[in-house]
DNA sequence: TGCCGGTACTACGTGATACCGAGTACCACT
DNA sequence: AGTGGTACTCGGTATCACGTAGTACCGGCA
């Protein structure tokens, strides 16, 4: 598939905040995880940044945890207001989603 | 719905040559259609810098004509290359948006 | 001991895009 | 003359994903 990242904008910040709601999680998971479902080009760098504006943004909780293979993790968790962004998030995806399919279907 | 600018980054342009494809048309007329299918908030000068990228971008051929009402009028219709960029687009639309749904159903 | 690869995070800069505001201009109606 | 709707252009801004370099911890292998 070719190039997405236009196409993401917006939108991986609310796939990285699912992904937290789901599961206390760190950053080189996240990454691995959006690799696995198929956002195969999303780089590390790109997940910390969205995970470092998310705490600044104040909508995680970030507990760092020795790791035993590697440098301490940071595991990230929703907060109130995180999850509040993702119910919010998903609202606009289902909301832009089905008006671009309805114009893909000749729109009426 | 509030803000969706972020999450229209790279999807606009699609759904401008969608608009396009289906019908010659001119910049203000694409608006108001814009505005008619859901994207309310999506004004003139954003369909405007869209147009012309499409031009420089060699997507679309140009006529101008005559209005009655105002101003002449730019007339866009695609080309052979704008209708494959617009089959790239949904291409692309179609895998982001059935990834999306995968991570919010569960994501497997 | 020294080196490499995998893990894990930070910091700075780039490019693309939607948005915003101001400006120009044509036309019809009052 | 003034107003409102039509129609386009141009310069600047903010945000976001991405790229790259750098730091650092750890195990295994020569």
């Amino acid at each position: 598939m070719d190039d997405l990242t236009e196409m993401l904008k917006g939108t991986l910040e609310g796939c990285v905040l699912e992904i937290i709601g789901s599961e206390e999680t760190y950053g080189y998971a996240i990454t691995r995880r959006l690799n696995g479902l198929g956002f195969a080009d999303v780089i590390e760098g790109t997940v910390y940044t969205i995970l470092l504006r998310l705490e600044r943004n104040g909508l995680v909780q970030v507990t760092k945890r020795p790791s035993g293979v590697g440098p301490p993790r940071k595991f990230y968790a929703l907060n109130d207001a995180g999850r509040e962004e993702l119910a919010k998030f998903w609202a606009k995806w289902q909301y832009l989603s089905s008006r671009i399919d309805r114009l893909k279907e000749g729109g009426r």
